[in-house]
RNA sequence: UGCCUGAUGGUGUAACGGUAGCACAACUGUUUUUGGUGCAGUUUGUCUUGGUUCGAAUCCAGGUCGGGCAACCA
């Protein structure tokens, strides 16, 4: 208890609700509407309302904002669930606003008794011009003036199917010249006649999402409801129908919504990724969904150390991709084993390496001194990353080359004598000589060298197919990046390595581990990958000091 | 030219009238059998103009700039 961090806005509003005794414990929601996948920016509210709770000893509910039956499905409620348990994440409740439709029902007719709502048979184009523009009030008509008794046979008769889609809606009578524009005689139910994926085909009226957040959230008892800023100008409508209802007194709270360059958080747009085939499915490992994220091996310890880090405040923001990308590495690092694989392999043959093969070992991760040891078959024919070697090394170029020196991770310290090209001139086999009594562990040669480099014996390896990922887009601010966001959708945002060769280990190792490629990246098995064709998704690269310095 | 919001280094986020701090990014150096990791360090900031005050990022007033609001979406 001894460092004090320091509390965010809606933390602080919390601690003081405590304090002051107006709860005794709170209870937040997270209420996803089921119309399609997770992304990083639901974690965000995720891990803000269930953290929440966690911190203050209160509960989550997770309630399906189910109120619009022509976009949701079982599918997205199946997959939102999983999500938030992968996250780390139980709610005390699952619920559903359509649990609530004909309590929310009978809420409108207490409304049009007491003369705050009314049918009203416009179209949806008079109703919107009837509502005027943000800087002229709107008119009301005639149907706004309808008798109690009028409008509550009318909206009974809505709900028994007796008008046909769109010829009538019920409305809030509120102000039809507010300056807040969600004041102007809102919709609270609509006729529409769409299966809903829970009720069947008991309704033909569903209510707005206006007369059900706050709604539910009352029933639920919901004491702090945290939504996006895009909401504010509605919490006065919020307000309003918990006071005209004399329900309970949840109080909704906004914060800024999740931002990231080189990405969208836009569900519209992410279903049109994955309908238009831009990307192969709503969990493609280069998605910003949870289950991309979870397929692409990020973890949910680094997704909520993330979420953690961005804060929450009010103000607009667009995160760097790569604090993401340092949460990912940073919890990796710790917790990955290490394997060696040449992905681009070029052949070493140690001219005077007599002794066949021998097994030799290495550490599981250097990072964790109980993560153990490993053996790894060494042999006089290698494979080796084809930019290890360079004919003509220049200045700072510590690996392979004419008469150049260096370590064969976990192996022994080799010089380069000569290589042989292919008619194409391109380099073909390298040949070297090793130093026998250099070996690690037991290195007595004396021998000091500035690389190291990681190897597959030829006899011994396995091949494998790499995905490597790269940013969706090729541009920092997608949304507001001029034209059609899909203009700037990165061409090589996937590479798939199929000439790779991988130590003989991966073929025992659990598909669900998490592995550093040495030198090469994170990597994690795809959901697709078999034992006799491994697949490993890249999970993210590690830093490169030495391609920075190349560049410059 | 209505109403609602917001403005702190490149990006986020703290400081609640009293030393502008932290993280990422960038850059140095150092360690290292991963050009990874670790360690040490450097650079960069309170939108603007007034006012209140011994003292303002913080309070007040005006301005500027950004975002949201006129779906039978949520």
């Amino acid at each position: 208890m001894s460092e004090e961090k320091s509390l965010n806005f809606i933390e602080e509003i919390i601690s003081n609700d405590l304090a002051e005794g107006k709860y005794k414990s709170i209870l937040t929601r997270f209420p996803p509407e089921p119309n399609g996948y997770l992304h990083i920016g639901h974690a965000k509210s995720i891990c803000l309302n269930f953290g929440l709770a966690n911190r203050f000893g209160g509960a989550t509910n997770l309630r399906f904002d189910d109120t619009n039956p022509a976009k949701e499905e079982v599918e997205y409620v199946d997959s939102i669930k999983a999500d938030v348990q992968w996250l780390g994440f139980d709610w005390v409740k699952e619920c559903y606003a359509s649990d609530y439709f004909e309590q929310l029902f009978q809420y409108a007719i207490q409304l049009i008794e007491k003369g705050l709502a009314y049918v009203d048979d416009s179209s949806a184009e008079e109703i919107a011009l009837q509502k005027g523009t943000p800087t002229t009030p709107g008119t009301g008509n005639a149907f706004r003036n309808r008798s109690v008794s009028e409008n509550l046979s009318l909206f009974t008769a809505m709900k028994e199917g007796k008008f046909e889609d769109g010829a009538k809606v019920l409305r809030a009578k509120i102000d039809l010249a507010s300056p807040n524009m969600q004041l102007r005689d809102p919709l609270l139910y609509r006729i529409k006649r769409s299966h809903h994926h829970r009720t069947g085909d008991a309704w033909c009226i569903y209510p707005m999402y206006d007369f059900a957040h706050g709604q539910s959230d009352a029933i639920e008892q919901i004491t702090h409801s945290i939504c996006t800023l895009e909401f504010i100008p509605h919490r006065p409508l919020y307000d309003w129908g918990i006071e005209q209802l004399g329900l309970f007194p949840s109080k909704q709270y906004e914060f800024a919504r999740l931002n990231m360059t080189y990405t969208i958080m836009s569900k519209r747009k992410l279903l049109q990724l994955v309908s238009e085939g831009h990307v192969t499915s709503w969990d493609d490992p280069r998605m910003p969904t949870i289950s991309g994220m979870r397929r692409r091996g990020y973890t949910p310890h680094s997704i909520r150390d993330f979420c953690d880090r961005i804060g929450i405040a009010k103000r607009e923001n667009i995160i760097d991709f790569s604090l993401l990308e340092f949460c990912v590495r940073e919890h990796l690092n710790k917790i990955a084993q290490r394997r060696m694989v040449v992905t681009d392999p070029i052949k070493l043959i140690i001219t005077n390496y007599d002794k066949g093969e021998e097994m030799l070992t290495s550490e599981n991760n250097p990072e964790d001194a109980e993560g153990g040891l490993r053996a790894v078959p060494f042999s006089n024919e290698l494979w080796v990353q084809r930019d290890d070697f360079m004919e003509e090394p220049t200045k700072k170029y510590f690996r392979l080359g004419p008469g150049l020196m260096v370590r064969l991770k976990s192996a022994y310290i080799i010089k380069c004598d000569r290589f042989e090209k292919d008619a194409s001139g391109q380099v073909q086999t390298i040949y070297a000589s090793y130093f026998s009594d250099s070996k690690s562990g037991s290195d007595t040669s004396g021998l000091h060298v500035k690389g190291t480099l990681h190897w597959v014996s030829a006899k011994h390896a396995v091949p494998v197919v790499l995905n490597e990922y790269d940013r969706l887009f090729s541009v920092e601010d997608v949304a507001n990046a001029e034209g059609d966001f899909k203009d700037y959708i990165n061409p090589n945002s996937l590479n798939i390595v199929t000439t790779a060769w991988a130590e003989p280990a991966l073929l025992n190792d659990a598909s669900e581990m998490r592995f550093q490629f040495l030198r090469k990246g994170y990597f994690y098995q795809d959901t697709t990958s078999t034992k006799t064709n491994l697949v490993f998704n890249r999970t993210v690269t590690l830093k490169d000091a030495w391609a920075k310095e190349q560049k410059k």
